[in-house]
DNA sequence: ATCAAATATTACCTATACGTAATAAATTTT
DNA sequence: AAAATTTATTACGTATAGGTAATATTTGAT
């Protein structure tokens, strides 16, 4: 330990070497995510709902007319099933949705969108797509396609890791 | 609003003709970011500590051993005051670190790691090594110096757009 | 058909994220 | 220099993130 804290006095750099700070994976894309939602959050606080619960908004009125269960949405939400549902409980009170057991399948539950939930998330959705738009504009043109694609790559490999985290298949 | 109910009971889908799920930016930014902090958070949960812990634990490592303020970490950290104050609380609890009174700003607080803060560090960040080995090399290696500086452009435009959406200069 | 295993959700807990207001100390203005 | 302004932090409140355990149901095995 001695070893390390000497390097360290001497103000030696853990891992700047191989990764400069400005190019390190996990900072940019925290500073992407936060700046994002806070923007986002922002613009939409006088609509009553946060980004989150514009997520929701969006994938109840994406093609699902038909309601989802909380368990499809906290996939298609990359989630949580606690936070889903703590999250669709406050939606519920602020009477964006409706939730009623399923009628296959009694454990689950089907929410569904209010004529208020539609109205908020077509007010909330141009906000969006402005801000989108903003952002995006700072890239190339040319080079979105091919990024969003890497970017893909790279949510599908994290989303993995996390899975392949949770039950002790970390070294085999 | 009518035109707009019946457009959806008809199975229309708001922006998915212009930009497709999988080619979302705040989608795939999101599942990106969750998936690598469930990852990390996974994957450090037996040393005590979580990766927002990390990222103050790294701050604090990486060339400053003069210690910081709350507030310099909060930019660093692309954070807020609050956030940082009630985390900070925790890790000193934890004995991490130790806070104490700045001696030329007695408003502000300097942060200096403590040896167990050290010892945590250089043990997460093996792991977070590795981890971001294993995301990383989802992608080309050729693909990856572009890559992080486009997202790098992206995330600085996020914070713009955020910074930008605190005070009402949403449209001049 | 019955009992065991799998599954959807809830309940409860701790850790952020971040807004607003209060507090205290430093800086600027008059 | 005293008062007004700015600034670092704290206090407090609501909204997620996500872990563990309990509950109710459904499914699968005997």
């Amino acid at each position: 330990m001695d070893d390390i804290s000497s390097a360290l006095d001497q103000g030696a750099m853990p891992d700047e070497v191989d990764s400069p700070v400005k190019f390190r994976f996990p900072l940019l894309l925290r500073r992407a995510w936060y700046g994002l939602n806070q923007a986002f959050r922002r613009r939409i606080v006088h609509l009553g709902i946060t980004p989150d619960q514009y997520t929701v908004l969006r994938n109840l009125c994406e093609k699902h007319m038909d309601g989802l269960t909380q368990k499809d949405l906290t996939q298609r939400m990359s989630s949580d099933p606690n936070t889903v549902a703590s999250l669709l409980e406050r939606m519920e009170g602020a009477g964006l949705l409706t939730r009623k057991i399923d009628d296959q399948d009694r454990r689950a539950r089907r929410i569904m969108l209010s004529a208020v939930g539609k109205k908020r998330f077509y007010q909330a959705q141009a906000i969006a797509q402005e801000l989108q738009g903003e952002v995006l504009g700072a890239l190339n043109g040319d080079d979105c396609p091919r990024f969003m694609h890497e970017l893909g790559i790279l949510a599908d490999a994290c989303r993995e890791a996390a899975d392949r985290s949770l039950k002790g298949t970390k070294t085999s």
